[in-house]
DNA sequence: CATGATATGGGACTGAGTACTACTTCGCGT
DNA sequence: ACGCGAAGTAGTACTCAGTCCCATATCATG
């Protein structure tokens, strides 16, 4: 049922675009009344989203299957690798998403929203891998290291979209985590420093004054 | 002007939350229309997080003065001491701004997009660091070490928030980037693996299906 | 067949954000 | 001083997401 209604969603989504697709005309679309439809999606975002929501207590469950001796961030590795085996069993499918999510700067934020779900489920694991108690709130070091691990994912997963799905994710996903844990033994090829330039995000869309200075 | 209202504005959301204060109250309270309010804030969340957006430039400008042959983390965490100075010069009005942001969900994913932002103006340093030319594009290893950074960042940010702002953000900031850069010589005290609870986060507010389970 | 629970639809409402059209005010050149 | 254009401002109407409430249909059970 959800299933069929994404599926015309996301066929709308890709013929028009996620913004100028209004929720009445998925609605119609599917033969269902706009307040139907909100029953079954919160919000108009989760058509898209739906599926990632639950992928984080799988990666949960992988993180908790991991043997307790573990470097933290090897079983953060390994848990991912739930994700990178989605990616390389239907790489068409997981590019069409990945693209549809770099479309639409809301459907963007949203999906910030669900790797926030999973760092509140990764971080108690890890939390009573790195010692103490379950968390004692003022200890950054557990959500430090799973929001770290989730921020190589998402590089990774650009890094995989940007090369069209070529590269296999898992590779990236080494790349990136690897970087981070060769900090201590890192050095580098000296240079000199630059002027760094500015390429306005998405979250950058809204001029905060739109035409020029106003006087006070 | 724009300082005019954002006080107004502040003063309004802690009386009675972001969520529950319209555009069109401010406007009346602070004496201009609708309209003129849009024009110099682009959104409702524009007026708090207003201020962190040129924030990114400056902590850019902090990295681009770290001398090229420090290790590329190292300088990210130094160009990090320009915030961490903030909130220990001015510790209350940060709070004020903490406890706001965790307060609605929609400034929270804003401050995802200005710490997208903050992304793209450190990467190309960062990258340019690393080694090679400004950016391969599928290579996840500048954006991973960039958006761990920021994680830790954000990790610190919310401990310090977590602890009333007792311990200082520098210190946390340096357990949180710490815990990073000890990855390969960590080794911890073994435990058995456990269950992972879930709480449901910011994002989880919208239930996919309210009732019960539709039938298809 | 009656009854109550659940799924659905309709319609009204709020609130953010946009677009367009006036009105004002200020500075400038003649 | 007068007209004139530019820029700031307000008013108004609109779209669309999301919520709420109520009416109706459907289906199971007694």
């Amino acid at each position: 049922m959800r299933a069929e209604v994404s599926e015309v969603a996301f066929r709308l989504f890709a013929e028009q675009g996620f913004d100028k697709t209004t929720v009445d005309q998925i609605a119609a679309e599917a033969g269902l009344s706009r307040t139907t439809f909100f029953r079954y999606f919160g919000t108009k975002e989760e058509v898209v989203l739906g599926t990632l929501a639950e992928f984080g207590h799988e990666v949960a469950a992988a993180l908790g299957a991991r043997p307790a001796d573990e470097r933290p961030w090897d079983s953060l590795r390994r848990a991912f690798d739930m994700v990178t085996q989605v990616n390389a069993d239907e790489p068409g499918q997981s590019l069409n998403v990945m693209r549809l999510l770099s479309d639409a700067c809301a459907l963007m934020t949203r999906r910030w929203e669900k790797t926030q779900g999973w760092q509140s489920v990764l971080v108690p694991e890890i939390s009573r891998r790195l010692g103490g108690g379950p968390e004692p709130a003022d200890d950054p070091r557990a959500r430090a290291l799973v929001a770290s691990a989730i921020a190589c994912l998402d590089a990774a997963t650009d890094a995989w979209m940007a090369s069209d799905g070529t590269t296999p994710l898992s590779v990236l996903l080494d790349r990136a985590m690897g970087t981070l844990s060769e900090l201590s033994e890192q050095d580098l090829p000296g240079r000199p420093c630059a002027q760094a330039d500015d390429q306005g995000s998405c979250g950058g869309a809204h001029a905060s004054v739109r035409s020029s200075s106003p006087s006070s």
